[in-house]
RNA sequence: GGGCGCGUAGCUCAGUUGGUUAGAGCGUUCGCUUGACGUGCGAAAGGUCACAGGUCCGAAUCCUGUCGCGCCCACCA
């Protein structure tokens, strides 16, 4: 290995990387015996696209945590994966299409899902190369995809034992629907946002005494065919008596009857509120507890249907139009205020949430389980962090965990999408006997079936819908381990160390994991969780691609090499804040990659082609400098595996950084080119810096792999081989 | 409607149990530097730590309030 003036990462990086693969040393079964072991599960990159800066961010911060456990001594495990990431991957296909002028709704089902399956497998194959130009020292014989069969194999047995328990049930529910993706969602999927609106006070004339109106108040007068009774609270003085009555419903002219119902807020606008329970779910709850109609008017592909008369075929916002316009001509709308609230809207296209009564597949978040104690699965999430069976880092988002596993609903898990992993149920049709009637017709079966189990009908409906993709990465921590060739990685791994992730995905996953890892294992997936924050441009804009803001990290790695983009993102960033990503910065640790590489230079220099290294003894010490130096790398290293141990990345880099730069370089160097000038103090002083900077490669190594171990490489005599396995030294 | 957080040098941010002159990177200014480092060295300027009270021997740090900013959660028409 050359030893130029300046370090040039890009003709390093690739040699040092296949050199750590070749060594076999990133599947832990090559690690030495050790008592401890340590695992983080790689949260798997979704497959449809680059990897982008935040990844960056997180696989830095794994792969130091990563090369610190190793150099630690412990058998070390990063499993890296891919998620085929169902409903995200899908949209971003079909914006693939409709570029090419085409749409999913051109292609067969099966096609469609093919030419899915082969784009992920593409993406793939670049994701792992990225993974390896940022330094990660993951073991790629493990790696898993969340659609490999044996891991949907686990899925399924998952979703059966949650069915057999009761805790995953079909239910005709009020769901959030985007009218665009024509599928429904989970709660977390749907945004609010706040929106200028209109209030319209609708009148609903009285059945026995025309000229006289109840007014009800609505945002929604499209719904209005889908009305079945006018809502008041009992006891609202101004309504009490019309109890009973009926009015004219002023679209479709239908009689509805006025009901009273506690749900009604007297002091809300006229405080009569008009029931449509498809299309609004405190409306469904009232409407079954009236036992009431259910008039379905919207149809899932966004129109209205012929239940609503002269709104039929029409968009919501024509649909709206047409009503207003109706209303005015039979003389029905009393007055319009302006009115500003929050409006659900979908997280992907921003188009307005549609509350629908569908038929869909719900976990039971706060259902007791009889093999758990009588805790719910949001029990079981709960004290997993209260019991510090779980740590959070940082630990304020504890407190939104919490806030939010309180006040969780039912979560829906199907999607009326293609890509993903099909729920595997059958519906019998016929229902012949009282077994099938028991089942209510649902057979949960992951192969196919032409014949119904219980009646033996063969009418049957395949369930043509897949999971939400975070019920699978959800249960990927259990999942990834339990598939692997190596049976004891389950035992030897699980629960893992770490689990390092963004938190905005702390319901969406971390929450998730949680619950479904201790409901299939009775164990927590990991011990701990650290959060980073999110990577913001210059103008502190969240990066996107739909901004084109994006910063592709190939580029910065181009630009200034791995290593300072790594300690770029991670020197000084907190976890779980922002951070404004920094050309500057990175380019100022480009400066310390190579001021490494120049001191090492300088080194080897020095020591000579016949230096010898010794075990390091008191007795190289010679100056008052040789102390200093001695006692700061001392103090140097017991700060820092302090900061290691407790999730200071941010703050050990910074220290690191000062260590090497300002007191070894600047000052300890400088002062051992005098040293060495006499004779009686060559051969110490030799062996001081030698000590010092060995040390330092070792323990600036999972911050800045590759120029570390490159210089290494530069030094090692026979006995040495690889820095990454070297010992962390003992504070 | 509920909750979380932020406001420290021109910019981006550290500052973990409250303790000597408040730190870093980048930027700025002034020197130096032909052999480790064209990406180096030395030095300097720059902060009433948002504001107002309070606790304390002592507060950027703890408490209360005010102002400004951001984020998250939420089936009120």
């Amino acid at each position: 290995m050359s030893f130029s003036s300046v370090y040039e990462p890009q003709k390093e990086e690739k040699k040092i990387y296949k050199l750590w693969e070749k060594s076999g040393l990133f599947n832990p079964d090559n690690l030495k015996k050790a008592k401890k072991s340590y695992c983080i599960i790689m949260p798997p990159t979704n497959a449809n696209g680059n990897l982008h800066i935040g990844h960056a961010l997180g696989m830095g911060i794994e792969d130091i945590m990563i090369r610190y456990h190793r150099l630690k001594g412990e058998k070390t495990l990063w499993l890296p994966g891919t998620d085929h990431a169902g409903f995200e991957t899908q949209v971003v296909f079909e914006k693939h299409l409709e570029k090419e002028g085409k749409s999913r709704f051109d292609m067969k089902r099966e096609d469609f899902y093919k030419a899915v399956w082969d784009f992920t497998q593409t993406n793939r194959k670049g994701i792992r190369d990225q993974i390896k130009k940022l330094g990660a020292s993951c073991d790629w014989s493990r790696e898993k995809f969340t659609l490999d069969k044996d891991i949907i194999k686990i899925v399924y047995d998952t979703f059966k034992k949650l069915y057999a328990d009761g805790l995953i049930y079909r239910g005709e529910r009020i769901v959030n629907y985007c009218t665009k993706h024509r599928t429904a969602f989970s709660d977390l999927e749907v945004n609010h946002i706040l929106r200028q609106d209109k209030l319209f006070y609708v009148k609903y004339e009285f059945k026995n005494e025309p000229g006289k109106f109840i007014t009800v108040a609505t945002t929604r007068p499209e719904t209005i065919p889908g009305d079945v009774a006018i809502a008041v609270n009992p006891k609202d003085e101004r309504y009490k008596k019309l109890i009973g009555d009926y009015v004219i419903e002023p679209i479709t002219q239908r009689e509805i009857p006025i009901i009273a119902d506690i749900l009604v807020e007297i002091e809300f606008g006229t405080g009569a509120l008009k029931i449509t329970p498809a299309h609004a779910a405190d409306d469904f709850e009232i409407g079954q507890r009236h036992h009431l109609e259910i008039r379905k008017t919207l149809d899932t592909n966004g129109r209205f249907n012929e239940l609503s008369g002269p709104l039929v075929g029409l968009k919501v916002n024509e649909a709206r139009e047409k009503a207003i316009e109706i209303l005015n001509q039979n003389n029905a709308l009393e007055k319009i205020e302006d009115y500003e609230h929050q409006v659900g809207v979908c997280y992907k296209c921003g188009n307005v949430i549609e509350p629908m009564l569908m038929e869909q597949w719900f976990i039971a978040l706060k259902k007791p389980i009889a093999s758990k104690q009588n805790k719910s699965l949001s029990d079981l999430a709960l004290s997993a962090i209260k019991t510090g069976q779980v740590k959070i880092y940082p630990k304020r988002f504890e407190k939104v965990y919490f806030h939010w596993l309180k006040n969780i609903h039912d979560w829906n898990i199907s999607r009326q999408i293609w890509w993903g992993i099909p729920i595997p149920v059958y519906y019998c049709q016929e229902i012949k006997n009282e077994v099938c009637q028991k089942s209510k017709g649902i057979i949960i079966s992951d192969k196919e079936i032409k014949k119904c189990p219980y009646c033996s009908s063969i009418n049957l409906i395949k369930d043509q819908d897949t999971f939400d993709t975070w019920f699978s990465s959800g249960q990927w921590p259990f999942a990834t381990l339990k598939t692997q060739k190596n049976k004891k990685d389950f035992q030897a791994f699980y629960p893992t160390g770490t689990m390092e992730t963004g938190y905005d995905i702390l319901f969406f996953w971390v929450a998730r994991m949680v619950m479904l890892g201790l409901y299939a294992t009775d164990q927590v997936p990991f011990k701990d969780v650290y959060l980073h924050g999110l990577v913001r441009d210059q103008s502190h804009q969240k990066i996107s691609k739909s901004k084109g803001n994006v910063i592709d990290p190939l580029d910065m790695i181009t630009k200034y090499g791995s290593d300072a983009l790594r300690i770029g993102l991670i020197i000084n960033n907190a976890p779980g804040n922002d951070l404004v990503l920094s050309e500057d910065k990175i380019k100022g640790y480009r400066n310390f990659a190579n001021k490494i590489w120049n001191a090492s230079r300088f080194t080897m220099m020095n020591l000579g082609s016949d230096f010898q290294p010794k075990k390091f003894d008191i007795k190289y010490i010679k100056t008052p400098s040789d102390k200093k130096i001695i006692k700061q790398l001392k103090d140097t290293i017991k700060k820092t595996t302090v900061m290691m141990d407790s999730y200071r990345f941010y703050q050990a880099g910074d220290v690191l950084y000062h260590f090497f730069w300002h007191k070894f370089c600047d000052q300890y160097i400088e002062s051992a080119k005098k040293q060495m000038t006499d004779s009686k103090k060559i051969e110490a002083t030799k062996q001081v810096l030698y000590h010092v900077l060995s040390q330092n490669l070792i323990i600036l190594h999972p911050f800045m792999p590759f120029v570390t171990e490159a210089v290494w490489q530069s030094f090692k005599n026979k006995k040495q081989s690889i820095l990454m396995a070297q010992n962390w030294p003992k504070p």
